[in-house]
DNA sequence: TACTAAATGTAGCAATGGCTACGGATGATG
DNA sequence: CATCATCCGTAGCCATTGCTACATTTAGTA
C-alpha cells in the first residue's frame, strides 16, 4: 500500500518559535507607537496596550532585550534598538497594507482592523506583493 | 496631561487560548483529511502530518478529546466526534476559499498554500464573506 | 528629608506545545 | 504461539506566555 501523506507547506516543526516571532513583531510595533503617541514607552503602557499584566510584558521586554530588539534599563522606558526600530518600520509598513487591503476588498473598518491584525503575520512578500498590486488599482 | 492609548482591537489577553484554538483547528482538519486519503488516522500519521513527535500529537489529541472534539482510545486511531466534525467541516471550506482567494490575487500556488495556513485561523466571517465576493468577479 | 503612590522587578504557579528516553501494547509472520 | 517491528503511552525536561502576590525602586510632595 505505502499511501504517502503530503506533509504540511508550512512545517509545524516551529510552531513555538514561530509564534515568539509574532511576540516580537507585535512588541516592537507597539513599542514604535507607543513612543510616538506618549513620547517614551513604559511597561505598564505596554501591559494596557496588550491587555496583560506588566508581569508577561516584563519578561518579554527581557527576552528582546536579550535579542537585541529592544533595550532595557531597570525602572526606565523601552527603547527600540537599531535593528528593532528596522523590524518595527517593516512590520507597521506590512500592517498597514494589510489593512488598507481588507478595507478595499469591502471589509468594514472594525473587521479589517480585528483580522489584520491576526493576518499580517502571515503574509509573506509575494502576497504582500500582490495586495500592493491590488491596491494600486 | 492623561493622553489614552487605545488598546488593541484584538485584545491579547488570550492569546495562548487562541494559538490552542488554532492548534484545535489544525488538528480536525487533519484528522478529517487524514481519514479520507488513508481510511483511518493514526497518531503517527498525525505526527508525520505536522512533523513533530508522536508524543505531542498524543497529549494534543487527549486534549481535544477532553474538549469534545476527537474521539480516541489507547492503541486506536483517531476520530472525529460529530462537533469536531462540523468544526473540520467549516475549517476546511474556510482554509479553501481563503487558498483560491490568495491564487485569484495573483499569488503563485507555493506561496498561496503557505500563506493561506497561517492566515486562514485569522479571516472573520466578514472578510471570508468579502473574499467570496471577489471569488465570484 | 521622609513618606507615599506608582512603576517595576521577582518568585512561583498553570497551560500549551516542543523534545528524548523508555516501556507496554498490537499485530503480522515464522 | 512466540517473536519482533511498529505504534503508542508515560515520565520528565524546556520555552513561551498567562497569572497573583509580594518586594523594591523611583519620583513627587508634604
Amino acid at each position: 500500500m505505502e499511501e504517502k501523506v503530503k506533509a504540511r507547506s508550512v512545517p509545524f516543526s516551529q510552531t513555538r518559535s514561530r509564534h515568539a516571532s509574532e511576540t516580537a513583531e507585535d512588541y516592537v510595533e507597539a513599542v514604535m507607537e507607543l513612543i510616538e503617541e506618549l513620547g517614551e514607552c513604559r511597561v505598564l503602557d505596554l501591559a494596557r496596550y496588550f491587555n496583560v499584566s506588566h508581569v508577561t510584558v516584563s519578561r518579554i521586554v527581557k527576552r528582546l532585550h536579550d535579542e537585541n530588539l529592544l533595550y532595557s534599563q531597570p525602572y526606565k522606558p523601552v527603547e527600540l534598538t537599531a535593528e528593532g526600530s528596522k523590524l518595527a518600520k517593516r512590520v507597521k509598513e506590512r500592517h498597514k497594507i494589510v489593512l488598507a487591503f481588507l478595507i478595499a476588498l469591502g471589509v468594514d473598518r472594525t473587521n479589517a482592523e480585528i483580522d489584520s491584525e491576526g493576518i499580517e503575520h502571515h503574509v509573506g512578500s509575494k502576497t504582500l506583493a500582490a495586495m500592493k498590486r491590488f491596491l494600486k488599482k
